[in-house]
DNA sequence: AAGTTAATCAACCGCTTTTTC
DNA sequence: AGAAAAAGCGGTTGATTAACT
């Protein structure tokens, strides 16, 4: 049995209070990030070291960018989600100055509801309920995409300990090995913000995503290409 | 102005992964 | 190599605020 990580009895618990940061802000400053077990005791702090690294990382770090998300990030994060699925360490590893937690919070509250309404599945990046282009050719890659996407589920569901993809990352990351139409560098840039998107059906510029029917492996189903 | 609902975000919880012994 | 401890991560909750009736 593992021993709970502080003991609850000691332990504040909520909003963090205005001296609790400065206590917390002056012992970083002076010692720098170390054990966080042993830091609210040396810091004077009636917090378990969970709750410190939490509010440190979160919240009181100085590099922390608070704020609106600009429209680039916001469209970094659904390329990067794209990619890597929820991930959200990740994801926030390449916004500067964003937290993993502020990145999460971002997606559940707007960037999920956008997409919903947009009729895009957040968790995978497809269209919802698009009719099927009639495109016979490239058989290779049509003829099995309801097998590679059961394939996706199974390996998320299937319990190993670095299965902990989501559809969306496992699904692309296995989809594009194969498929160099999507470019999977992550080096840190701002994409391009002025890249007209078009829907290929219509030709009708679209909101803020390109869809591209077979991009990243199927042309059975239109796929989310982001950004190209 | 008061009550209700929706949206937002900080913080907690429990699990997984990594590190240390 | 295995166990325990520590750190890290993602899902979820609950408090607060804003918008609406």
């Amino acid at each position: 049995m593992r021993k709970p990580c502080c003991d609850k009895q000691d332990t504040n618990k909520g909003a963090w209070s205005k001296q609790e940061d400065q206590k917390l802000i002056d012992y970083i400053r002076t010692h720098g990030e170390g054990c966080w077990r042993s830091l609210p005791k040396a810091a004077g702090l009636h917090r378990c070291g969970k709750s410190c690294r939490l509010r440190w990382i979160n919240y009181l770090r100085p590099d922390i960018k608070r704020g609106n998300f600009a429209q680039d990030e916001e469209e970094l994060i659904i390329k990067l989600h794209a990619l890597l699925g929820n991930r959200w360490s990740l994801i926030a590893g390449r916004l500067p100055g964003r937290t993993d937690n502020e990145v999460k919070n971002y997606w559940n509250s707007h960037i999920r509801k956008k997409l919903i309404k947009m009729g895009i599945d957040p968790n995978n990046h497809r269209l919802n309920h698009i009719p099927r282009p009639q495109r016979p050719q490239r058989d290779d890659f049509s003829s099995n995409v309801t097998s590679k996407n059961e394939a996706c589920k199974t390996k998320v569901t299937s319990g190993g300990n670095n299965d902990r993809v989501s559809d969306a990352g496992s699904c692309l990351e296995d989809e594009t090995s194969g498929d160099s139409t999507l470019n999977l560098d992550l080096t840190i840039s701002v994409p391009s913000l002025s890249s007209t998107l078009v829907d290929e059906d219509n030709n009708k510029p679209q909101n803020s995503l390109s869809l591209v029917p077979g991009a990243v492996g199927s042309d059975e189903l239109p796929t989310l290409l982001l950004f190209r």
